[in-house]
DNA sequence: CTCTTGTTGTTTTTGTTATAACAACATTTA
DNA sequence: TAAATGTTGTTATAACAAAAACAACAAGAG
């Protein structure tokens, strides 16, 4: 009776970020089906060689997953795996605390730009990579944002920071259509697509993922959704934040012209 | 003006254990240190291999700690240490929940005990190993704690987690002397250090860390206190068991025959 | 004697680190 | 303007270290 979701490599590869190498990892996995077991057992549950059951015990000893017995020949038994997650990331997270401090540090005391470095146009790769910088944007806006959102975007955590932020900020969103109720305070425009000529397919495909206009100073831009292939550009320069304001203005009269339905939550 | 704290060697195992290798670490704080940095500023700051930054680059773009500019040449920033943190940070405790998933079925669907692993002596070794064994089992306890404990082990976050637990079982403490207000419900005796002939002192070291009895069902015996050094025994081994309920009974006695103080929070 | 256990080296493989070479392009100098 | 020089971005590949896989063997148990 298996678990829809027992992956054997994938949580392999968990536990190796937790720390593990492959080979204690599944070492520990053995142990965890069978209680006990002696060198060889392990061998052969696990598949690992024989001869390096040892040393890798000895490494999982070390890390306090496993213990042994005094008995010849020596038994081993491993700790629960909540005990065993939790004291690898307990490591981990004083790790990441230690980092935390010292780089903070370091940023604070960074130099400044030597160069004109907001005329820059910045790259994002990567559609998660793309979300995380969307969602930072927003988190740090100080008087408005405006959206021109691909609704596929749009997804459910991302709405939940704009509607949360909505009460400190103006936040304007023109999309062509929105999924679930508008929330009080945001202003929601919803427009049809336009009707893009076929032998233009390729501009609506860059435009795909929409365009972010923060406190009218920055700009994000999204050209892809694929998993892949995601890009987004990111800019405080002057030109192309303007550009990009002009092009908002274009669209949302535009689309009043065309009979865009107004959402806003009241 | 340096931080006490900033050990450079240091901050980079910890992005090590985030899951960065030591290159990336190094390029990523060189990128800190300047806002914005061509591939060969980066190359000069980090001592990176200036053909290697490139590669090097591309790894942390993927993991979203960088992003990179349109120019040319192509200039690199890096996005603050708390957001990267929390990014890499995101993704192990995403991998850590998956592994505690799988594995806790695999550890609730486990074979039972071929052997009588109940009389097995298990061996835990290192004083952090055992300190956290020592406190899932007080945790685990379902009647009774009965301590024999040298000071030292006693630290503050072992008295809390037994003062936590004195309101559903029952806690007896004998102890050379207690750091600190004794809580109520919290059965504390203090008893002189038994006055051991030198030639013995071996044997004196030996029970440095203390004996913890738990439901009458347990032992856990501390071995040692250094920090490299240290083992403990566990076992559910009806003998082993028995012979320390007898041990922690001669030495109640005889503590109160010496002139046991009793401290116990009414 | 035979099999298993525990231990120790040694090889293979893999991933990271380091160096070298080169084409494309920009800048300087004659 | 042409040649020399330097920089950037890319690729190939050598060196190295850690992990994985294998081989050999002494000690003890049956």
């Amino acid at each position: 009776m298996k678990l829809p979701s027992e992956n054997p490599v994938r949580v392999i590869e968990c536990l190796k970020s937790l720390g593990l190498t492959k080979y204690e990892a599944l070492v520990y996995i053995a142990l965890l089906k069978v209680v006990t077991a002696t060198a060889s057992e392990i061998h052969e549950i696990s598949g690992v060689p024989r001869a390096s059951v040892y040393t890798v015990i000895d490494q999982i000893i070390d890390k306090g997953l496993v213990s042994v017995s005094q008995s010849a020949p020596k038994r081993f038994a491993a700790i629960s795996p909540e005990d065993a997650i939790t004291r690898l990331m307990g490591r981990i997270e004083k790790d990441a605390q230690y980092a935390r401090d010292s780089l903070s540090s370091v940023y604070r005391e960074r130099m400044n730009p030597g160069l004109g470095t907001g005329e820059l146009i910045w790259n994002i790769y990567g559609i998660e990579n793309i979300k995380k910088r969307f969602t930072d944007l927003i988190s740090g806006a100080k008087r408005e944002i405006r959206i021109i959102a691909h609704p596929q975007f749009l997804t459910t955590d991302i709405q939940q920071k704009l509607t949360s932020r909505a009460n400190q900020i103006n936040i304007e969103i023109i999309s062509p259509h929105w999924v679930g109720g508008i929330p009080k305070k945001l202003s929601v425009f919803i427009i049809d697509p336009p009707e893009i000529p076929k032998e233009f397919d390729k501009v609506k495909d860059m435009m795909a993922g929409g365009v972010c206009i923060i406190d009218g100073r920055y700009v994000l831009v999204i050209l892809g959704l694929g998993e892949e292939d995601a890009v987004a550009l990111f800019s405080e320069s002057e030109g192309f934040v303007r550009f990009f304001v002009r092009y908002y203005a274009l669209i949302f009269d535009w689309a009043k012209k065309t009979g865009m339905k107004e959402a806003a939550g009241n």
